[in-house]
Order: C-alpha cells, then sequence, then structure tokens
DNA sequence: CCTGACGTTGCATACGTATGCGGATACCGC
DNA sequence: GCGGTATCCGCATACGTATGCAACGTCAGG
C-alpha cells in the first residue's frame, strides 16, 4: 500500500500551509474564497480525506456513536427495526454509527472507553451486565434502550412492557379465558420479567383463572416445544399467551399442525409486532411497541449528553406506551 | 467529563517513563517482570485504556474491519446470518468489527478511507455501486461477499446462484412442469441477475415450457402480489421458481389461502434457506448457500491481504456450491 | 506620509502512543 | 580491579490534525 495523502500534501499542492488546508476544509470563515476554492479543488484533485486518528487525537470528537447490539439479537426479526431508525436518527444528527455485536463485557468495554466514540447506545443488554455501570463510571455518555438493568440512573427509553403485558392479559381474561398459559422469554431480559410481571398481575387477580408457565427462548423452536407439551395435557389451556411474536407464531404452527382450532378452540397472543405478525396467515393479536420512536427518543436522550451546556441535568428515563394490535388469534373459550 | 487516563498517568503512577508504560502493557520483552507487574496494577488501578485514535496515529494500524451492509439488506432475514459468522471469524483472528449501513456512496467512502479500518467486507453492494473501485483506487483491502459487481479484479466470495438456480429449475422440469413462472429480484442486485441467469439456461432448453417473468423485490409482499397476479390468470402455472425465501412464503401464503394445493396443485420453490423456510407449516423446498462458509473464505481472503508479506498475488475469487434442499413444496404437476 | 486596523496566512504546538537509540546499571570473566 | 556485555529503562521523536498567536500585507483615515 502507497503513502496516504495527508493535509500536508494538499498543501503543497495548492501552494498552502497546512493549517490553511485544515482551516479551509473545515469552512473556518478566515480564509479568503480564493484560496479555500484553490484547497478544495487541490484535495479533490489528491482524492485526500481527513485522516481520523489525527483528527481526533486533535479535537477529542468522534462525532460517532456506537450501537452495541448482540450476535443473539441481531438474528432476532424484532431488533433490525430498532436499529435501523437508530441508525437514521444519528446520521440525521451527523454522527456516523458503529454496531457492535460482542458478548464479552471486557471486549465491550474496551470498544467503548477508548476515545473511539462520543456516546454509546445499548439495545441489547442483559440484567445483569456490568457495561452500563462501567460507562458511567468511565462517563461515557450512553443511553439503553429497549432494555433496561436493574441499577437506576442510567438515561434509558423503553416501552412500557408491563403495561402492555397486562394489557393484553386482561383482553384475554375478559373474553372468559380460565384455563391460561404463559411462555416465556429468558430471565435475564427485562422485556422478559416486565412482561411477566404484567401477565401476572392481571391473571393473579382474576380469581376463577388457572395460570401455567413455561420458559425458554424469544424464539420460534420454543414456541412449538411448548405448545407440544401443553396441547398434550388431558386439560389443556384455552389460551396461550407468548412473550414474543416468534414464540407465538412456533405455537400457532403447532397448533394447526395438530388441526386445533384458532381461535376458535385456541387463543394465541404474541408480543412486539414484527413484520411477520401481520401476514396474512396468521394475523396474530399481539402487542406493538414502536421501535421508530423508541429510537427516536433514545439519540435525543443521547445526544442532550453530548451538548456542551447542560450536562448537570438528571438522567432521564423515557417510557413509551404499548398498544395492543387486534387481529385474528384471540376470541371467548369454546363452550 | 473529566478527564481521560493516559499512559503518562499509568507511567507517574507506576514511578515509569511513559514509554516504559507503553512497552510494559505491549508485553514487550525488554521489560523486567517486576516493572511490568507494577505498571499492570497501576494500570487497572487508574483504569487505564489505551486511547485508539493515538495508538493508530503512532502504529497505522486500527485492527478494526468495516462490515458494509445497507438498512434494507439488515431487515432481510438472510443477512444476519451472514453478518454474525462474519463477526465471528474476524473477532477470532483478532479484529474488531464495525458495522456500516450506509446509502450513500460517498458517506461510506469517507468513513471506509479515512484510515479508521484496516479493511473492509462489503455485503451488500449493488452493480451499480463505485464503492470497490474506489476502495481499490485507494489501496484499501477489501473483500466482496454474497454479491458482486460487474467490474472484475475484486477479492471475492459468493455462492454460485446461477448454478443453484439452475438446479433447482432442472428439479422442476424433471417433474414434467411445462408452465413455469419465475419471481425474480431487483436488477441491481447480482444475486437477482445470476438467479434469473440460471433459471433461464434450464427452462430455454426445455422445448415445451413456457415460462412467465415477474420481477419485484425479494421480500414477502412481492410473493403475495405475484401469487395474486398469477394464480388469478385462467391458464395458470403449475410451478413458480422464486429468487428469494421470503417471496417463496409469500406465494405460499397467497396459494393457502386461495385453496391451492401446495405442493398438489402448485409447486413452489425458494432461495436461500433462511431459518423459516425450515420451519413445518413451509418444509419449503429451496436452495441453500452456506453463509458460514461464504463468511469465512472472505475473511480468509482479506487476511491475506492484510498479511505484510504476499500482497502481489492476483484478486481471488471463491465460488461456492449452492446445494438444493428437497423439502415439501415440490411435486410432479397435476395431470 | 504615517499610523492603525483589518483581513489573511504561517509558525509553533499539543493531543496520546509507539519505537529507535543511547545511557545507565549490574554482572561476568579475566 | 578492569573491560566488556547483557539487561533494562528513559530521551527524543514522529504520526496527522486543529488552533492560539504572531506576522504579514493592504488599505483607509488622519
Amino acid at each position: 500500500m502507497t503513502r496516504v495523502t495527508t493535509s500536508k500534501d494538499v498543501a503543497k499542492a495548492a501552494g498552502v500551509s497546512q493549517p490553511t488546508v485544515s482551516r479551509a476544509l473545515a469552512g473556518h470563515p478566515q480564509v479568503s474564497p480564493a484560496t479555500r476554492e484553490r484547497v478544495r479543488k487541490a484535495a479533490q484533485e489528491l482524492g485526500y480525506v481527513p485522516q481520523e486518528s489525527g483528527r481526533v487525537l486533535r479535537s477529542r470528537r468522534t462525532r460517532r456513536i456506537a450501537v452495541v447490539s448482540s450476535p443473539d439479537d441481531l438474528l432476532n426479526p424484532f431488533h433490525p427495526q430498532l436499529i435501523v431508525p437508530l441508525h437514521q436518527a444519528l446520521t440525521a444528527a451527523g454522527y456516523r454509527t458503529t454496531l457492535l455485536a460482542e458478548t464479552e463485557d471486557a471486549a465491550v468495554l474496551a470498544q467503548l472507553t477508548d476515545g473511539s466514540v462520543d456516546g454509546v447506545v445499548l439495545t441489547a443488554t442483559d440484567t445483569g451486565s456490568a457495561v452500563p455501570r462501567h460507562l458511567a463510571a468511565s462517563g461515557v455518555p450512553h443511553v439503553l434502550v429497549n432494555r433496561l438493568v436493574p441499577e437506576e440512573g442510567h438515561p434509558s427509553c423503553v416501552a412500557d412492557n408491563r403495561q402492555g403485558a397486562a394489557d393484553i392479559a386482561a383482553l384475554v381474561a375478559g373474553l372468559g379465558h380460565t384455563e391460561v398459559a404463559l411462555v416465556l422469554g429468558p430471565r435475564r431480559l427485562s422485556t422478559s420479567l416486565d412482561r411477566e410481571a404484567g401477565f401476572r398481575s392481571v391473571l393473579a387477580s382474576g380469581r376463577s383463572v388457572r395460570t401455567r408457565v413455561l420458559r425458554g427462548g424469544h424464539d420460534h423452536a420454543t414456541g412449538v416445544a411448548a405448545a407440544q407439551s401443553l396441547l398434550d395435557t388431558a386439560h389443556r389451556p384455552t389460551a396461550i399467551l407468548c412473550a414474543s411474536d416468534e414464540i407465538a407464531l412456533g405455537v400457532l404452527h403447532e397448533a394447526r399442525l395438530r388441526g386445533v382450532a384458532v381461535p376458535g378452540e385456541l387463543t394465541v397472543t404474541g408480543f412486539d409486532d414484527i413484520p411477520m405478525a401481520g401476514w396474512e396467515p396468521y394475523a396474530l393479536t399481539t402487542v406493538r411497541h414502536d421501535a421508530g420512536r423508541m429510537a427516536a427518543e433514545a439519540v435525543r436522550l443521547l445526544l442532550s449528553q453530548l451538548s456542551p451546556d447542560a450536562d448537570g441535568a438528571a438522567p432521564e428515563s423515557v417510557v413509551l406506551h404499548a398498544d395492543v394490535v387486534l387481529r385474528g388469534t384471540h376470541a371467548p373459550p369454546a363452550p
């Protein structure tokens, strides 16, 4: 690889000094239009691109935000709906985005605290993760999206999973179901825990509702397995509330495979409103949390930390309402 | 934000000079075990993380690879299957990964040529993109994965889309279908074009096969729309070959909605073998290209460019065999 | 014609890290 | 006890960029 062209090369080509190149390209007003144009042209011809390492070292600003996900979540159909608008919002605000999908806390932290990013958006945080704490300790601006950690004090934007779960549970209970099963996700995710709490808050208060609980991942296979075990029992539930749409689709598939009519014999609900939930053959009744708004709010919270003025403000936490989406997989229980 | 701790701070704390800190933490042999330990401890206590900008500026190496995708492709179920193993392979090789999802060539290029990455993996390249050419011009090591550009000379690793398409077309033709429809993807993607060529190479040679062609995106809605238009016609096809699994699922859904039996009355095939294709209710006959191997080969090709020695070698292009996956959506045409 | 002000540019420098080179110390052999 | 060598460490410096400050030239006003 040949040598990279630097601002010095441009300076020589334009017949000016290196600082003048820097000022001209930065649009500084104290450089004459003539030289500015000469520099612009020279830079263009040489294909000059300001080197990030130099700029960052000098200016202490990277104009770059890290979005932290995980390999698991990248494979989850809901996640891109969050990541894409995040990326767009950050781009619109003049920041570059780099997406991390690390699993080990140590590896993530090294990349977030080495000055290579101005701020961090955490989208796939386990409840046990130490990353938010360390970021706070290092003074790195950050915001939690979608999932929370138990500790208070971190800026965050999440959907009201508890409320959404309670609402859809109320819907099902209101239809008259008394034999209900819950298929929940992993305990290490705040979304799972909150949805569980929401489900239970309603079902526990209904006196005559019997509730069974299964637990697994947020994926399709979990739904299939759950349905297999639930539909085998003599005394099978008339409604299955799932902690994610993918689980619900697995349940739906297995139910149909066994000839169990949905919603005639079995009510099934999901959570997330992934694109597939709206597909004709599913028409899944579920809970929508607006990933676009979640992303926009998160970026707002992050940028407010990056603005030079208000830095003494208390961390703000936004909770968005989650809406029940009525489609075709719920009905009163068969008599 | 308070000041960040630097190697100078560690030096002062450990009672040594700054260069010694650098050498000790880099594991240089010419530093005594005692000092090395002292430095390690001081660095640990101060929470010192070497700043990337300084290291890169000095060493001209970032140990960082950019993986370029696009917002569209992030929403595509096949894509994460490629990105996740790419990330794992790069991590295993000691590189950090940053994922870009930019659409504009200019914005992408600025991030790839400013010295912030050692190399680039392009996963979602349009045939019309100028990015590969500019990377070559700037001497940035890179590799194309999954999709190609028309120009030769770029290292690349793709599946043999043409061969895979030809094989599945041969399967369908061999079953005796003579009324076949193709649902193809966008012209700007090499994968679409190659699959089209593969389909046609077989169907054109079969004398009595009548072929209709529809074109759209690689998504579910395209499949639904295509099926609506195809199944409405009096003289409807007995087989629909789709350029992606998502399209095929859309076709399947629409067919089932209309009570058209698959595979009894209609054969449907896909391409990609996304996870959903294997789900019980679909059991889609399709073509698999091994994203894991593709990623591994791509990383190998990229790393070979980064090794200091062999840099005069000609760019290598790897083409992987695509396997037809026989499931349950193909059958001979009804008499 | 001189002085002052302004507009434009260059000089010097700092950011944090890594490394060539020379110096210091200790240790060995004679 | 002296020269030599090996071991370990610090000094000086360079990477590319951005910016405070000084200097330059020009022009207007007195």
